[in-house]
DNA sequence: AGAGGCTTGTGACCCACCTCACAGGTCACC
DNA sequence: GGTGACCTGTGAGGTGGGTCACAAGCCTCT
């Protein structure tokens, strides 16, 4: 919004140092290691909109997302992007280009204004080399998200329409906002799940009838998460052998 | 088979240190470290069909594939298993759960008689605590199941059954065999897709009139396997027009 | 205050793929 | 040599969700 404000706030509003230390995977540094990370460290203030990196850049940077929020998409031939991921503040970004050194899997754009900081792969490399510790994270980190992403296949793979939007409308009451309010478009939930912006909307105005929400503008509130929850749950098997 | 030929057959047909050197994740590692490593190490002969592992459980062993075939799967509801992967000879498997304590996220089964190495997380743990090599290419190795996990997410959004079923196709021929035969049935294929069996027969006959496939029980002979790829180099167009 | 842009809401049409149903082929094993 | 078990092949019918088209509400910027 202000975007005349820069010169002014440009400046840190936030401390290097201790974004990096509340971050789960320098948390366990010593400080002098955490100084000398963040002396390497840059920041940057991003506006809405704007793309940090495309599928197939091959820059090596990690990011961490400080305040704002960065969403992860990958685009199709026709304009028809997906939307993988939404980072929040705490968490990072980009490790796998970062790591391996190879193109980046998808693009990065600011989902709102956000401040970012940015730790070059020559800076990074060496310390996870010299501290096991960072390797150990990493490799929790690593593993984390390959159970996300595997749990992404399964579900667009079993799951229909209903199921997926509940699943992912829970997912992001949970992490996102207070008081069950999820802020985001419709069209952003279809981009999450895979589906149209049409059949998306169809389907909430649906449970909307039944009182399980509420349509706002930009925005859907969860009057009866358990009812959503309840739909996730109706994929037992009819026959009734749950062992091996 | 040859259920009893077991005293016998259980013995050692392959070295063990030779299988772990041979490995990319070992390869680096001293002969010293490699014979602790495969002290540790036990192998096992499994037949065809037997489930290794399922999903949820808590074991938390390494899985190296020496000769054989593993598919990783994971079950829905009712018996519409997906594979997710196959591992053949000198890949690994089961490394999530064995990093990170966690469930499995996937059911394991040998898809054709096996012989498999196995190391414990008690084994291996200290071992990449100690050796940052060891962890460095673990990293390496994680990121690179990240981006097959993330290229099947946008392939199952973004493709439709023909480019699904041509790029498998192109893959397990590169992998899985000479001459371009891959040897696999259809119904399996359907599950690689994520897609009924009778739909991949229906597109496999489609391509056969073109001259493009040959069937064969059991097996799928790529006779132009140039045709096959044209097809994902189009920009996914349902309806004829290309441009926008 | 109006204009342009983004969002929501909805009807009509269509087609890719699913499900069911059934038939013939091949192989293994009794 | 028959009897399953598994594979391939194919038709008929149903449907979830995509695409297109259009209208109305709401912000923001000028």
């Amino acid at each position: 919004m202000n975007a005349h404000a820069d010169d002014h706030a440009t400046r840190q509003v936030f401390d290097k140092r201790a974004i990096l230390q509340q971050h789960p995977l320098f948390g366990a540094l010593g400080s002098s290691l955490i100084d000398q990370l963040s002396s390497h460290a840059t920041s940057k203030r991003i506006k809405r909109g704007t793309t940090i990196f495309s599928k197939g850049d091959y820059g090596s940077c990690l990011y961490a997302v400080c305040s704002g929020q960065v969403k992860i998409t990958v685009p199709s031939g026709e304009g028809k992007d997906a939307v993988f991921n939404l980072i929040g503040p705490g968490q990072i970004f980009g490790e796998i280009a970062l790591l391996d050194g190879g193109q980046r899997t998808a693009d990065a754009v600011a989902a709102r204004d956000s401040e970012l900081l940015i730790i070059d792969r020559r800076d990074f490399i060496p310390l996870v080399q010299r501290e096991p510790e960072i390797a150990i994270k990493l490799i929790e980190i690593l593993c984390a998200r390959l159970r996300n992403t595997s749990e992404q296949v399964e579900d667009v793979i079993f799951l229909d329409l209903p199921a997926r939007l509940a699943k992912t409308l829970l997912r992001l009451a949970g992490t996102d906002a207070r008081n069950h309010k999820v802020l985001i478009t419709q069209s952003e939930l279809g981009q999450i799940i895979g589906v149209s912006r049409e059949a998306t909307n169809r389907q909430l105005r649906d449970w909307e009838k039944h009182r399980w929400v509420k349509l706002e503008s930009g925005g859907v509130v969860l009057l009866q998460p358990d009812a959503l929850a309840a739909l996730l749950e109706t994929t037992r098997p009819p026959r009734g052998h749950t062992g091996k």
